[in-house]
DNA sequence: CACCAATATTGATGATTATCGATATTGGTA
DNA sequence: TACCAATATCGATAATCATCAATATTGGTG
């Protein structure tokens, strides 16, 4: 298993490689302007709903790294047209990627923002200048 | 900064300073209990509002790590029941703790369910067994 | 072309909730 | 006690949204 070594208040991009510093990220960091604030509700809003959660950690599940729709109808528990539209938003939000197959469509994560996200969680260990 | 090495795939919690396995935490690693999902979720809804992501800021913010509530009514630009309203919604998510100082009461942030979070939306970088 | 399976859209409904004004409560002070 | 400032609660309203059945669309196959 790879590892490195992270600040405890910095944090490494896991596809640009690139250090960043949480305590200076826009949630927990100071003060939020408004439309910063609004287009990261966006995205918490989308992940506060158990049936899209389980549909993230489903997809995240698989092996390969992708799911087919159809396998996801089932495990939900929920209607076809229900999990369609949770996919949609989970899609629209920028969280998933589709790639059409045939009938099929099969459904991976988009790391980067979920990655943005846990940078706006840390907590700043160090309190600003 | 106090700096150490960490695994890609593992995370230390900063309360605790014991080393997790976000591979393995709830959202991203795998199939999500429905009730799991459900708690994770309240969270992450709670996160889904602009402004209680300001809230959150605002108070992360502060040196002294605390804010009196009547200094968060005019930067949010939102009337004393809506602001009172979200502290309220913030508090009961185990998100924020309060402290009645005389008329004041005084909000800090409550770090474990946001290195939770974080937690549980590491991405594997490994795929499950 | 016709037919079927997978997926998406539509339209309706019920539930949740953000917001406010008005009012209540709480704590300090005179 | 009365009064004031900070905070919380109440009640109402408008908006958002999760859900479903019904239907449409899309792609493959015969």
């Amino acid at each position: 298993m790879m590892s490195y070594n992270i600040d405890v208040c910095q944090y490494r991009d896991m596809k640009t490689r690139k250090l960043t510093n949480p305590c200076c990220s826009p949630l927990l960091a100071g003060a939020i302007e408004p439309e910063s604030a609004a287009e990261m509700a966006t995205l918490f809003r989308v992940l506060g709903e158990p049936a899209r959660l389980q549909l993230l950690g489903l997809i995240a599940q698989q092996p390969e790294g992708e799911i087919c729709a159809c396998d996801l109808v089932e495990p939900l528990g929920l209607s076809q047209p229900t999990v369609s539209h949770h996919l949609k938003v989970l899609y629209e939000a920028g969280l998933l990627d589709k790639e059409r197959r045939g009938t099929w469509i099969y459904y991976r994560l988009v790391p980067e923002p979920f990655e943005r996200l846990r940078a706006a969680l840390a907590i700043p260990q160090i309190p600003q200048p």
